[in-house]
DNA sequence: ATCTCGTTTGTTATCGATAACTCATAAATC
DNA sequence: GATTTATGAGTTATCGATAACAAACGAGAT
């Protein structure tokens, strides 16, 4: 029983030039059939614990790593998801990406990421190269429009799919995020609960970001359900920065005065309207009130609390990650996935 | 020549009961071999214009998607890449990964995504998991720790391997980023010029992160050998985070009293730290001087500009894409990567 | 000693594409 | 008109694994 190298083990082909170490080579070493070595590395059958320490031994000294992409081909099914999202450098989407990865990574499911930069057609594109990847699922924001098609398309292909950021929308794939609407509806209560009647809203890359759009809209049509007018000072260029913030504020101030109060498109852009309100000789909160979306303000300012609306992007991810998991296992999500949004009252309002 | 299905076309395999539409199933509905259908489709080969239209109109028409899992098996090279970064939400890397993304996506390079959480066993596990994805390339932070023998299994398996955000590191794989022990140099030079005698360093999740270790090490070791020594407060545990820099500045405080300046392990956990200090009644920068990395602050603050030192993930992430695309077309890339450290000199020191 | 059975391991056929040839056919050369 | 040369398109063999089924084997039943 000391030599295990069975002389009646089918002949293999010799090892290929290439230095990479295949399932038969393995299988070879331990003087088995590559099946069995599948079945040993993958936890599968039933297999005798000597020939499995053989194998693991064969594996281990030959520094095996198993080639998962044939193995998805074989196997019909691959352990690979994608995440497309507008943009991987902002706060709330990387948290949401952290949060998903870590989740999906105990369950052995790799990650592609794309970065649709809030153009459709590049969404498109990206949907159909991470579709020729063929994922086990496609984690997608609602925010960025997709034909029709696309949608069919990763219907067709049977990928779970899964939307995120916008709590909105209904009938479509299964879908988590908050409630732009509502977000809106908060800011204008908020701001009629103090008094407000000339406000604006202020926000940027304009049409491309559906729940940013949808987020003015709600605001200003709550205000206007309450008799005041809203400002809409946006640009379609501009990117949702600070600098962004500052700008717009500027162009806010000459074309609108007297407005009273200003909610940003996110806090990031509020933050850069504090710097030009207070540096034009605005008192916040007593001259003007400010107010942001997102919540990543509550990190990073000092002394300011800047009066905000904020989700928490890693139970969404979370949340996401589990609805993931039940798709895949063939499940349909029961319960709706929440998200709630939480106000926070600072000192800018 | 009004129908083109010749009748002599192969008999091909008749389509599975999956849905899923092969390259098999668009040569048979353009009458071709499944080459010709793989040659027009890649651009590569000589085939006629019609018999391009007819396939291109094939492929079309049945929404064909191509399997890259497959192609990349068979062609034994993918297109697919790896990255590999400590912290996704942390905003330098998800910069960088996004300035990564955008070049590389032109190049039609798809990107996996795993986070090590600064976690050297994470991070062991995820290089063997990302190896099995075949990738043609594989980006990750020299910050964290690996093992020889898992760099070695990179180069075996013949991954283009870049490493970013440590440039002083030599020897190992292509590498780009700051230097650290430069960073460490700067930060204590200015304090030094300021004629600061008792300082601090204040970092989070000590050990972990190699490249703040230097910083810390090379900060104090440059303070020493102008003659002043430097009270180190750090937390294996805490994150990098604002929270954090309260809480270590709060120990410091308590610790050591008189203390007149210090540098923190990033931006935002001077930011922490700058509320503390506030709070506390100390005045900044008349009482003590604060220095943040990163230049993360940048972005955010309002009134306050932190000292910062700063540097341009959005160019070290171009630089590594264009390094990755050199390494992947078999050259080496002539000049190394060099990323600048930037100084701001704000009104905290 | 024969037979059924359950446990272990091996065989065969794919998965969906691509590399490297080979084979027609029509144009070009002498 | 015969031979050479480009082209355009098809054949065959893999790539590295897995599913599904088949076979060998010793153990207990009859």
């Amino acid at each position: 029983m000391a030599e295990h190298i069975s002389e009646n083990a089918p002949p293999l082909p010799a090892s290929r030039s290439r230095e990479t170490v295949t399932l038969a080579d393995v299988a070879r070493a331990a003087g088995v059939s590559t099946m069995t070595v599948s079945k040993v590395l993958r936890g599968t059958g039933a297999i005798s614990p000597e020939t499995q320490k053989r194998i693991f031994a064969a594996a281990g000294s030959l520094g095996y790593v198993p080639n998962r992409l044939a193995g998805a081909l074989s196997a019909r099914k691959s352990m690979l998801g994608a995440v497309l999202i507008p943009s991987i450098a902002d706060a709330i989407y990387s948290e949401i990406l952290s949060s998903l990865h870590s989740l999906l990574d105990d369950a052995s499911l790799s990650l592609f990421i794309a970065e649709s930069r809030m153009d459709p057609q590049v969404e498109e594109r990206q949907i159909h190269d991470l579709l020729a990847l063929r994922p086990a699922f496609l984690i997608r924001s609602g925010g960025i429009a997709s034909t029709a098609q696309a949608q069919k398309l990763i219907r067709r292909m049977g990928v779970a799919h899964v939307q995120i950021w916008d709590g909105d929308d209904t009938g479509g794939p299964v879908s988590a995020g908050p409630s732009h609407i509502e977000a809106g509806k908060i800011a204008a209560s908020h701001f009629h609960d103090l008094g407000l009647r000339k406000v604006a809203y202020i926000g940027a890359e304009t049409g491309k970001d559906l729940c940013a759009g949808r987020r003015m809209e709600s605001f200003a049509g709550c205000m206007r359900a309450k008799g005041a007018e809203t400002a809409l000072i946006t640009d379609e260029h501009l990117p949702r920065q600070a600098e962004s913030g500052e700008i717009l504020t500027r162009r806010l101030l000459e074309t609108y005065p007297g407005i009273e109060g200003i909610f940003y498109l996110n806090d990031a852009m509020a933050i850069g309207g504090l710097r030009t309100l207070l540096a034009a000789g605005y008192r916040v909160p007593d001259d003007v009130k400010v107010m942001g979306f997102n919540g990543t303000s509550r990190e990073q300012t000092i002394r300011t609390r800047l009066t905000t609306i904020s989700t928490d992007g890693w139970k969404l991810g979370q949340d996401v990650a589990n609805a993931v998991l039940e798709l895949m296992a063939g499940r349909s999500p029961d319960q709706p996935i929440t998200c709630p949004l939480t106000f926070h009252r600072g000192n800018t309002t």
